[in-house]
DNA sequence: AAAATAGTGTCTATGAGACACTATAGT
DNA sequence: ACTATAGTGTCTCATAGACACTATTTT
């Protein structure tokens, strides 16, 4: 950073974007919520939402303007993923985007779908572990759509870094309703890792965490005995380093 | 992304930079190389090498040619560690930064110092475990160095990853020469992690791992029994998921 | 009562910490 | 021979998987 403001403007710069992988919980599947582009480049292909950081604004501004705008939502759970910025990632001109990932629980996103082009996709993840690479979205009849850009990867590299991250973050329970089961979110920790879970040392673990606050109530109109509802207790007591 | 080239010009954007935390181990602690600025903002500070992304360079070019310039480096480890766009944070205007960190044995160094303005600066991590927050760098004197921008963030944020990834993922290695003794390894934990290790279970734990590679060699000329030489071995069998 | 899942108690296998003991270099 | 660190063997403790057993709801 040696040249100053007056120096640089005399070149052009890289363009800075936005995206978000919006991520939800539906049919015990990991789902994103894609728009359908219809100017070119990649027009009739899904995109994630996302748009161009203003001159003035925040990177996280800059998401939260995208949630709003584009997908009728507020206050969901955002982190940075990772930037990509790739000469060629977009055929119209330099284009660097900083991608964010959202969760959020299918329920928020009632209104959101039925706000224009919004779709809920299914992902297909072809790799296992956290081996990473890209992921394919699947249409209602569970054929792959076509991605804009990089969203292949972006979505990927979310899928890797939830992976990576639920079995020591709290980030299972930003897929949930306010209030589940245990067993609801085991099946959040399966649909994101791709594979089963012992469910005893799952149960152990997770009431061992001090990250779930009873609430006293039990699951209604079930055929079977019910299920203590549980709330997500923010601040778990720090686990030190071994 | 939805307006094209032609709308976006129209407008100012965000310049963008990169900006390189280069870190190594030197007398069993965490050391950056850091570089004193001239000229304004922060003139006589010290700052993170970095510069600006030009208009047909990947962010991973910019930052080797970042190591190449401003440090004489190349074939060091490098990787993306997260992208700081506050709107305030560069008072020359609006910067939006990727920062990677890199990793280097501090031998790798001894061409680099002797190359201008650049120190290699000890770090003095104020926060515990994996919690993160700020650095401070150190002169010679022990005295802690004004640091430009948000780079005591970025350094923070450097450690804090480290913290969180020594653990599964091969990174050691990379601030140690290419043959190691197990103490040596122990020791770049050590002090990635700023708190004692259990000797005992660390050997059986890295013998176990399949990433150490025995060379036959012994360490000469110590005065007591000598260790053996391990070399890092590229890919260890995978790990699969519990 | 039957079906189905919730939840408890206990045994076992694995890995980390602790520590005693042996090995081998320089002085 | 002495010192200092390398390296081995074993005991204990904590945690995860496995599984048997009990509990509680709807039909």
């Amino acid at each position: 950073m040696e040249a100053d403001e007056t120096d640089l403007d005399r070149h052009p710069h890289p363009h800075l974007a936005v995206d978000v992988a919006l991520l939800t919980l539906h049919e015990r599947a990991l789902h994103a919520l894609l728009l359908r582009r219809d100017a070119a480049p990649f027009a009739g292909a899904a995109s994630l939402p996302g748009g161009f950081v203003h001159i003035d604004e925040s990177l996280p501004d800059a998401v939260v303007r995208v949630l709003r705008e584009k997908c009728g939502l507020h206050g969901v759970f955002v982190e940075q993923l990772f930037t990509f910025g790739d000469v060629g990632r977009d055929p119209r001109g330099r284009v660097v985007t900083v991608a964010y990932y959202a969760l959020v629980p299918v329920a928020a996103l009632a209104a959101a779908r039925a706000t224009g082009e919004l779709t809920l996709c299914r992902l297909d993840v072809p790799w296992p572990q956290t081996q990473g690479g890209p992921v394919r979205a699947l249409d209602a009849n569970g054929k792959p759509l076509r991605l804009a850009f990089d969203h292949d990867v972006i979505l990927g590299t979310t899928v890797q870094r939830l992976r990576g991250k639920i079995d020591y973050a709290p980030v299972g329970f930003e897929l949930l309703p306010p209030q589940f089961t245990l067993l609801d979110l085991l099946e959040v920790h399966q649909a994101v890792l791709g594979c089963p879970i012992n469910k005893d040392s799952f149960r152990r673990r997770l009431l061992a965490s001090g990250l779930l606050a009873p609430t006293g109530r039990l699951r209604a109109n079930v055929a079977h005995r019910p299920a203590a509802l549980f709330r997500f207790r923010r601040k778990g007591r720090g686990k030190g380093h071994a």
